[in-house]
DNA sequence: GGGATGCTTCGACAAGGATCAAACTATGCG
DNA sequence: CGCATAGTTTGATCCTTGTCGAAGCATCCC
């Protein structure tokens, strides 16, 4: 008998397709109130406050009260990264789809993943990054190189100053199979892209949708 | 509703505690069979044979059927970097021991991975032998290096002997969370260890305790 | 062939847990 | 204060699923 960290445990809080549910919606990185998880669960009210107690209990979720509203929300990257890997298993071993529908490609391209940017556009990135020095890869873990800082104040990126969370953290990313860059730099670079404009998020999705001008600039900037 | 992937399938075939016992048990990569599972997991042989089953439909893991003897083994990379994902947040979520066990600390220095050696020690032991080029690393794949045989000969250990299994692998180290070195060469390794009597493993735990000398003597062999 | 071993299937049972309606608490608004 | 909205708790129901004993296959060894 194996003794250590018990995965049954964490498991089997996503294992319940309306936990899942509410986990991928929570994927997109915004907080959402309990009636709103209930509805994209599909599930009542009761049923869905009943889960939501049980992923705080696990240690899955933070909450934040706001007057009468309780926004739920992810505990943090690491949490967003085991949904991450599990989604990509089950993309793996799930039935093939005979033909991916467009949401589906654009999911492919590009998506937000908790608070940062995921899918084929920022595994490009970590690649090209990695490749010019500005990051040092590691195994999985990613520091900042010597012309970082200076590389990143260039565009209004400013890496010191955000110390809770590590800066640069690998993610894997569940489309491509490869990592991506999360941590804050990754999600300050989400911010950017959206606050340029050069994307926009599609609703009710993890989708990221670049515009042509703003393709373009995002390539100029981090594939160049 | 969501749809896409099914992960609540795949986190539910993980979330039972004796799927979830058979999982970290095949974490080492190597591939067991039914009863040796069963034992691992604590369930009567009937139980275990359900649950391998659902493992399979699952797409969780392969077969490989020699003669009666049925092996079961992870899928592959993708479905361990799971295993990983859950485990580590199975451990920082987890129920925060106040003062982790001088057991708990021998586990995290050097413990038993099935058959090869995990923890600090053998972490750093497959960094070295990567920045010697004994071993060739590209992202998880380990190939041996040019000057592998003789160096692995000069110390009694013969790497072409062994045709079944992978002879390297790349296994990921749930406390370190970084990969130390598996397959039939680390195997050999932690069997050179305990033939040397530089470690003995401590009663009923994976724990692995390195002596004064034993761990000079690694250190001379492998670290330096 | 015959017996032993490894493993799976069948059948029955028990337990856990997901679900919702209804009642209850808390916050906001006028 | 009174009413509306957001959320939780309670209780009852029902169904899924884990469990093991016994029997059934398959493979190996003598």
């Amino acid at each position: 008998m194996r003794e250590g960290p018990d995965i049954a445990r964490i498991a089997s809080l996503v294992g319940d397709p309306a936990r899942a549910n509410m986990l991928s919606a929570l994927m997109g990185g915004t907080a959402l109130t309990a009636s709103e998880l209930a509805l994209e669960a599909g599930v009542s009210l009761p049923t869905a406050s009943s889960h939501l107690s049980k992923l705080m209990e696990g240690g899955l979720l933070t909450l934040a009260s706001q007057g009468r509203h309780r926004y739920y929300g992810l505990a943090g990257p690491q949490v967003a990264g085991m949904i991450e890997a599990i989604t990509g298993v089950a993309e793996a071993v799930g039935p093939k789809r005979v033909r991916p529908g467009p949401r589906d490609a654009a999911m492919r391209v590009a998506r937000v993943c908790y608070d940062h940017l995921a899918g084929e556009q920022a595994v490009a990135m970590l690649d090209r990054l990695v490749e010019k020095d500005i990051l040092l890869r590691d195994d999985n873990e990613i520091r900042l190189g010597p012309s970082a800082a200076s590389h990143f104040a260039a565009i209004g990126i400013d890496v010191d100053a955000r110390p809770r969370r590590p800066v640069c953290r690998a993610c894997l990313d569940w489309s491509v199979r490869r990592s991506h860059l999360a941590g804050t730099l990754g999600a300050a670079i989400l911010d950017k892209i959206l606050a340029e404009k050069w994307a926009r998020r599609e609703k009710d999705s993890r989708a990221v949708i670049f515009s042509p001008p703003g393709k373009a600039a995002f390539e100029r900037v981090f594939l160049a």
